[in-house]
DNA sequence: AGCACGATGCTCT
DNA sequence: GAGCATCGTGCTT
């Protein structure tokens, strides 16, 4: 069941695609083990003006892949060891993406355990872990399930499920940016 | 349950 | 050389 969400789903405002993707299913192929999880927190990142978005400092060979066509993984490493997901939005030559910051473990929940040692996926570097997602991947078409990573139609989240905030983790990222609420959260729980 | 801190290496000035 | 879109541990309440 090969069925990623098509290029027009990310060909849209930041904004609107952080939201939607709440719900949503992220899928890996890993060692060919399908691995998958429902997306439950994501943070927008939006363009140059965007002080908290690392496409602010104009284009670099790191941030290369926000600039491109939407419907692209756009993967960076950071703080020295943690690798961070995020889905390249909007119309090619506007840098925009979507940080996907943590999934609930659906398929794969053995193998996924086992590579957490246990531990929780909640947290963007915990689930770049838990589904074998490195720098490899950065540039990776997500709308093609040749690369071994796509997302998926998911379960729809009502509103009232979703807690709408400011992103986490921008300490030195000058106001009015570092308040935008531009995370979205499923804060109740989702069962099948 | 919460806070402080160290780990660790790549990117850009 | 500074600064990270973080995580896990260990110590304090």
């Amino acid at each position: 069941m090969k069925n990623p969400l098509p290029r027009s789903f990310y060909n849209r405002p930041t904004l609107t695609v952080a939201h939607e993707l709440l719900g949503t299913r992220l899928v890996r192929i890993l060692d060919g083990a399908r691995l998958s999880g429902i997306i439950t927190e994501t943070e927008a990142y939006i363009g140059k003006e965007d002080f908290g978005c690392h496409a602010h400092a104009g284009k670099t060979k790191r941030n290369a892949v926000m600039f491109g066509p939407p419907g692209h993984a756009y993967v960076y490493f950071t703080y020295g060891m943690h690798w961070m997901l995020n889905a390249v939005t909007e119309d090619e030559g506007f840098p925009a993406a979507v940080l996907i910051r943590a999934i609930w473990p659906v398929e794969g929940v053995e193998i996924i355990a086992a590579r957490r040692n246990g531990r929780d996926t909640g947290g963007p570097a915990k689930l770049t872990q838990a589904l074998g997602i490195d720098g490899a991947l950065n540039g990776g078409d997500l709308c093609d399930p040749a690369t071994g990573l796509w997302i998926e139609p998911g379960f729809p989240i009502l509103d009232d499920s979703v807690t709408i905030g400011a992103r986490v983790g921008l300490y030195t990222v000058p106001e009015p940016w570092q308040s935008m609420p531009w995370r979205f959260h499923i804060t109740k729980e989702i069962r099948e």
